[in-house]
DNA sequence: TCAGTTGTAATCAGAAAGGTTACAACAATT
DNA sequence: AATTGTTGTAACCTTTCTGATTACAACTGA
């Protein structure tokens, strides 16, 4: 089980526009370069649009970006997307016995220390920024 | 997107095992803490026992520690039960496009900070051990 | 008005998880 | 040796979630 590729679609769709600035980058041009259909890069340019990443230009087309590229993390991306519902990263099981001894109490055994996880993940993700992505693609 | 409720199902497993240690534990009554089927229990102490962390009777049935609570790490448990495939945590988009010039490096653009980000989440499991978890069930 | 795009709904297929049934293999007990 | 309880494992089903795809209304600029 992995997490959506929402996360790398939308690095690489964000990436795209900066890399392309120049142009007039739509989700048809944008879909053509991650190789998937232009509505799922629709979909998620409206959730970074949604979360005030990119400006999207409705009729005549095209996305830019809103914040600098130093500004942008893969957290932020990681939110925009919404890769972990509410309930967190780990999915716990859904029916412990209330009943039994460690069934009572498993979710309050594990809780923090799946969210410290979690928050590490996180934290690590923040450190990236789309600025230091591109640096991958710039001209030698 | 989660990851699976193996990891979750996992540790309040092991943590039956080795609460209830002075009884026969076996999938059946192990289930019944977890609120799951039965399968369910086998399949994973199936896991466990691949990874070295239990034994598990044929037969007259019944599964124990085979290491010490404060040896076994969430970290273990997490690979035990393979909550993550040989992929990693994040899952690629798998058709980028090769000849655009983001499409063609945008693995390379992103794979690093993204094993990094499961990198930090791995070590912050492996920080907490069943013999953390099982105090939050010692009596008072 | 027209052409090109975005926003969005609806539907589909495929994958993966967990639930469930069923039963052979096995070990301890009688 | 037969019985009993349990594990190992296959098979099948249902549900859920992506992402793919089609279709079209809304919108913008030329």
């Amino acid at each position: 089980m992995q997490i959506t590729s929402r996360l790398t679609v939308a690095a690489h769709t964000l990436a795209v526009i900066e890399y392309f600035k120049n142009a007039k980058v739509t989700s048809d041009f944008i879909a053509s370069s991650v190789g998937v259909n232009p509505v799922v890069i629709r979909r998620i340019l409206l959730q970074l649009k949604d979360a005030g990443l990119i400006d999207v230009a409705r009729g005549s087309g095209g996305a830019t970006l809103k914040k600098q590229p130093r500004d942008i993390t893969l957290l932020d991306i990681y939110r925009a997307v919404d890769c972990v519902e509410e309930g967190g990263l780990f999915h716990f099981h859904e029916k412990p016995n209330p009943d039994c001894p460690v069934g009572g109490r498993i979710h309050q055994a594990l809780d923090k220390s799946l969210a410290k996880a979690q928050q590490a993940m996180e934290e690590s993700l923040s450190q990236t920024t789309l600025a230091d992505i591109l640096k991958t693609f710039a001209p030698a």
